[in-house]
DNA sequence: AATCTAAATGCAACAATGTTGCGTTTGTTT
DNA sequence: AAACAAACGCAACATTGTTGCATTTAGATT
């Protein structure tokens, strides 16, 4: 299923702002900053540019995740979640040196004991360090 | 050691907004927002907060997690960590109700296999949820 | 105990990030 | 083509965090 029909289906309207960020987000595995798309596309509005991602965000397009530095950043959900639990149940890896953060949704995480009291919902895992291009340098 | 002379060891003065910080960190295993220290301390200048909140990092007395929501917050380093590395590698756990953290140094994380290109040098597990007392309610 | 000085504080100003209200424009349906 | 709800653009505001600078204070020195 293409991209245009999945905003559709989620009851929103294609529009050229949300079309130039869905591409964008389509083309890698990376997690994007506000501030990275508005330097990538400088002329759209920033109030805009939040209500889309909010909007996506809603509709279970994008997942939204804080990295070590507490910067909120989106990624495209690529393993079409059930809407229910839309958990982003996996890994992400944030770069000490340039701070992209990395979608491994391949990574296996095992579970752990929780002490008594706490009633688990969910998990986040965050691993820092040097991306592959970082560490060539 | 009692914190006094932690702080002073630290080559910081003690002074009655740092001891007042200190000893509320001290009390609990949570970690707290400055927001938070701000409205129990309401009578304290919000820069010096922020500044205490830096110089006690810095110095290794307290560690600096960034939760769920991207709110920073602060908790006493209770296993007194050698300087070097400074890793504040225990659990957190976030209320999804109160928005309260706790810090659980107890829990075991596992390792897990990363994928080759990307150099490890740390984790962060937050696990998510119901605290004791929301989960009652 | 009085003096000294670097560190810490208080305040104002600013920057970055995120939100809300509202009038205008546009995508989609009819 | 017309109609309408949704999306947009802009201004205004809120929150969080930073910086510069004048004043105060902790702790060391006389
Ligand atoms: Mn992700
Ligand atoms: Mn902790
Ligand atoms: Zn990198
Ligand atoms: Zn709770």
């Amino acid at each position: 299923m293409d991209v245009l029909q999945q905003i559709r289906d989620k009851g929103l309207k294609v529009t050229p702002a949300r079309l130039t960020i869905i591409n964008e987000l389509a083309g890698s595995h990376m997690a994007y900053s506000h501030s990275e798309l508005e330097t990538l596309f400088s002329k759209m509005d920033r109030v805009t540019l939040y209500r889309i991602l909010k909007d996506f965000e809603d509709a279970g397009l994008v997942h939204k995740i804080v990295d070590v530095q507490g910067v909120t950043r989106y990624a495209l959900c690529k393993h079409s979640c059930p809407d229910e639990h839309h958990a982003d149940e996996h890994v992400h890896f944030n770069c000490n040196s340039c701070h992209k953060m990395f979608c491994l949704e391949k990574v296996h995480v095992p579970e752990l004991k929780m002490p008594g009291g706490f009633k688990v919902m969910g998990l986040q895992t965050l691993i820092y360090g040097l991306c592959k291009n970082c560490n060539a340098a």
